[in-house]
DNA sequence: GTATTTCCTATCGGTAAACCATGATATAAT
DNA sequence: ATTATATCATGGTTTACCGATAGGAAATAC
């Protein structure tokens, strides 16, 4: 399951998605749109521009933007940043690897194969779906693919 | 991510459905087959007999064996008890569906939209494989198809 | 009736999730 | 410059869950 912050975060980014132009959004505003806590929402925008997803700007007349085009943010970088990995066992993670502590062989485990599977189907809808995409089919029809 | 408990859960059904016929394996075997620890295995499978996964028998020449045949438990069913819903959010999940707190339309939300199919895909993978596939995969190919 | 083994309840330490409070720092308008 | 406006940074709080263990009750075989 999603955390609320990885939620969050894709509410945010989908509203600064539907922002046309370069036009900043507060993040009060934001927060006031979407019924979001404020302070939570300022700390998951920091996040998200620490990874370069958002810009912003501070002081009077600031506030935040998508730092690329909507169609160039997927879901699956979202949730990685926020969530970490998409992968249902970290053995199985593509960039988030790590070894299960107490895996005697990697190659023949079964749960291992059957996971690995998983993972490739969530990563195939999350690293393929952007914002633009979600935003197109929202408003009816995708208009967009990728 | 799986919890271990999870992790677990599989891997000692895993050991038991490679069990042919009706001979109970000890909880201890268990545990000490896989390199798990006994009393937390102890709850996993008490819980899977709750569920119906797994029967057991007590007291001298007790021990666990599957409830059903190989081929009749999923890695959905286990993961379901295990940890609950598949789905990555309460609002797309099948089994335990839940409106989310503060949702103001559930057919135009675009992260709802995305985050069923994937709910769709994980589901897919995990109700179609079974325990048996699972373990013939191991031996070098898979002769079950369901 | 005793040894064995599952069943049941309770507990515990650690960690993370979801926030909130406070203040520092940058920017723009006056 | 000063002030109002925002983001940035740090740290704390509260709650809940995860992984695991302890101790004993209940059932079964010999």
């Amino acid at each position: 399951m999603l955390s609320q912050k990885c939620k969050y975060a894709l509410q945010a980014l989908l509203i600064l998605a539907r922002q046309a132009g370069d036009e900043l959004l507060l993040v009060s505003d934001i927060a006031e749109r979407e019924n979001l806590p404020k302070k939570f929402l300022e700390a998951i925008l920091l996040e998200l521009n620490r990874n370069g997803l958002v810009r912003s700007r501070r002081g009077r007349g600031g506030g935040y933007a998508l730092a690329k085009p909507a169609d160039l943010i997927t879901f699956g970088q979202v949730v990685r940043i926020m969530d970490g990995p998409l992968a249902p066992l970290s053995c199985v993670s593509v960039n988030y690897y790590r070894k299960c502590d107490d895996c005697r062989d990697e190659l023949t485990c079964e749960i291992r194969k059957v996971m690995r599977r998983v993972r490739d189907a969530v990563a195939h809808e999350l690293d393929g779906t952007s914002l633009a995409q979600a935003v197109a089919e929202g408003r009816g029809r995708a208009l967009l693919e990728g």
